[in-house]
RNA sequence: GGCUGAUUGGUCAAGCGGUCAAGACGCCGCCCUCUCACGGCGGAAACAGGGGUUCGAUUCCCCUAUCAGCUGCCA
């Protein structure tokens, strides 16, 4: 049989990357099958619904190449795929029916106070949180005559109140749960709606789904579900309950730490595919094959469709290590070819840099040094502007330099630079190294004063010839300059 | 509190009764080098604790501890 997978968020705010972690790995589990992917709307809490949000979520999808073979845009013939266009086919209130009729659910006309009564009533220091099925009592005639008074109610599940319940999981296995600690949840809400539980149910079953893989969240409530799907007479489908992906402290990826959604890493400037590559390997890994002795972290998302094994999934939470996400994106970067680079690099450029410069040049020096696009202005804002530096930085033991060594190069060096015609890099450099054999000293020696001058920094994208290439002529000379006039005043 | 689950270095993670317990990120050192980075090489760093089962447990079972999730007319 086909199998069949499906993505159901709610339309609620941003792509959080648990959930995008979840639409991937259902669509890695279907595509690794040559199954299809679905993605349907699960719009039902009609107060948390945020427009905009079910186009961030095809947005999001395309972005990452987490493509679906049906959904609301894409007619498979299991429409519709929004929950709240669902609902008015009667659906929902149709199939709660044919629970009552076969006494695994009833009305429930319990307003807020004799709930909220319930819940604060302690037995033997326990908070009761299952509902006491007050309302099962309610004869035919009653419910009758509350539904035709138009009295609110909603529809519970009923839950045996003895025996236990058992579902399977791919990852862990047999769970089994007490049925005295299964609450008669709500299936119907007062506004009519269906909650998330008896939806999911009801459309997973009548979409065809073949493999439900959510959350962890849900685990322990499954045997609610299972328990539906048994009332129905309906075959479950097979689960795959995903772990959690934490913060550093362990915690549930909170909105606030700055990461938690997909928008927030884009801002960050990190490339999609690294970001579906780091989060499938949050929780999954690949199995090792007996060449590679180091196993591989870079995948491409037909790379992991190839290889992706819904078994080998891990079921402990995992935490989200944005200095690893970092090293990642930096190998993509490394791994672009340049005129792609150079195209999501130029606007981080400009915004650095309004002299007139080798942009591309200078992306080049950056390559290799940045892990996320916005590291680049740090990297090149010298160019634009000599920082204040300290006359100190002349002074580096392994180049052997000091203030005043510093101060004779340069002293050197400024008539032979201004003498020079050919400016560019190899030029520059085959004319500074003769002066180097010249005074028989290293490399350095020379070239570190003439960098930290045309610089003014400890550390750069690239060597003091490179530099002085960019710079031109005139505003290398002029920072020289001004290096002597320090040296000189220190 | 109850229920459910998880527990290999700081983090991701391999392992599925016998291993010197992989690999990656990060960290440290060395090399390369006109600085830094890249790259190369090397290093420190782990089976939560206690009982069983077994000739032998990181691997199987139980208990404890810790952490997490659930305990909504949210999903």
């Amino acid at each position: 049989m086909k199998i069949r997978t499906r993505y159901a968020p709610s339309p609620t705010g941003k792509m959080h990357v648990g959930n995008l972690r979840s639409a991937l790995y259902e669509f890695l589990i279907a595509k690794h099958e040559d199954g299809d992917f679905m993605l349907r709307i699960e719009d039902t809490d009609q107060e948390r619904f945020m427009e905009g949000a079910t186009e961030l979520i095809y947005r999001t999808l395309a972005k990452t190449g987490i493509t679906h073979d049906e959904g609301p845009d894409k007619d498979g013939g299991y429409g519709p795929y929004v929950q709240s266009e669902r609902m008015k086919t009667g659906i929902y209130m149709k199939y709660a029916r044919e629970l009552i009729d076969k006494g695994e659910a009833y009305y429930c006309f319990c307003d807020k106070e004799r709930l909220a009564s319930l819940k604060t009533e302690v037995v033997e220091g326990k908070e009761i949180s299952v509902y006491d099925k007050h309302c099962l009592q309610l004869s035919k005639e009653e419910v009758e005559a509350n539904l035709a008074a138009g009295k609110p109610f909603v529809i519970r599940q009923n839950n045996p109140t003895e025996g236990s319940t058992t579902f399977h999981d791919e990852l862990y296995g047999d769970i089994t749960v007490e049925n005295s600690e299964l609450d008669d949840m709500i299936l119907i809400k007062s506004d009519g709606y269906p909650t998330y539980n008896f939806a999911n149910v009801v459309d997973d079953h009548t979409m065809n789904i073949t493999h439900v893989v959510r959350g962890n969240e849900y685990l322990s409530s499954s045997p609610k579900y299972q328990r539906l799907y048994d009332a129905f007479g309906w075959e479950s489908p097979v689960y795959v309950h995903l772990p959690l992906i934490t913060d550093e402290n362990h915690k549930k990826l909170a909105k606030r730490s700055g990461h938690a959604s997909f928008e927030d890493l884009m801002e960050q400037g990190f490339l999609s595919e690294a970001v579906v590559n780091y989060i499938a390997l949050l929780g999954w890994s690949p199995e090792d094959s007996m060449e590679e002795k180091q196993s591989r972290e870079i995948f491409s998302l037909e790379e992991l469709i190839r290889e992706f094994d819904y078994h080998r999934i891990s079921k402990s939470p995992a935490v989200f290590d944005m200095v690893k996400l970092r090293w990642m994106n930096s190998e993509y970067i490394k791994a672009m070819d340049f005129d792609r680079f150079y195209e999501m690099a130029e606007p981080y450029l400009k915004k650095a840099l309004t002299r007139d410069l080798d942009l591309k040049k200078i992306a080049g020096m950056v390559k290799t040094r940045i892990e996320v696009f916005p590291d680049i202005a740090e990297h090149v804002d010298f160019f634009e502007t000599l920082p204040e530096y300290d006359a100190e930085m002349y002074t580096h033991k392994k180049m052997k330099t000091d203030q005043a060594s510093s101060l004779q190069v340069l002293r050197d060096v400024l008539p032979l630079l201004e003498a020079q015609e050919d400016y560019s890099n190899d030029g520059l450099y085959q004319m500074l190294l003769k002066y180097v054999e010249e005074k028989g000293v290293k490399n350095g020696f020379v070239m570190w004063p003439i960098r930290t001058a045309v610089s003014g920094k400890q550390m750069t994208p690239a060597g003091a010839t490179e530099i002085l290439e960019v710079l031109g002529k005139e505003e290398s000379l002029k920072r020289i300059r001004k290096g002597i006039d320090k040296l000189t005043n220190a």
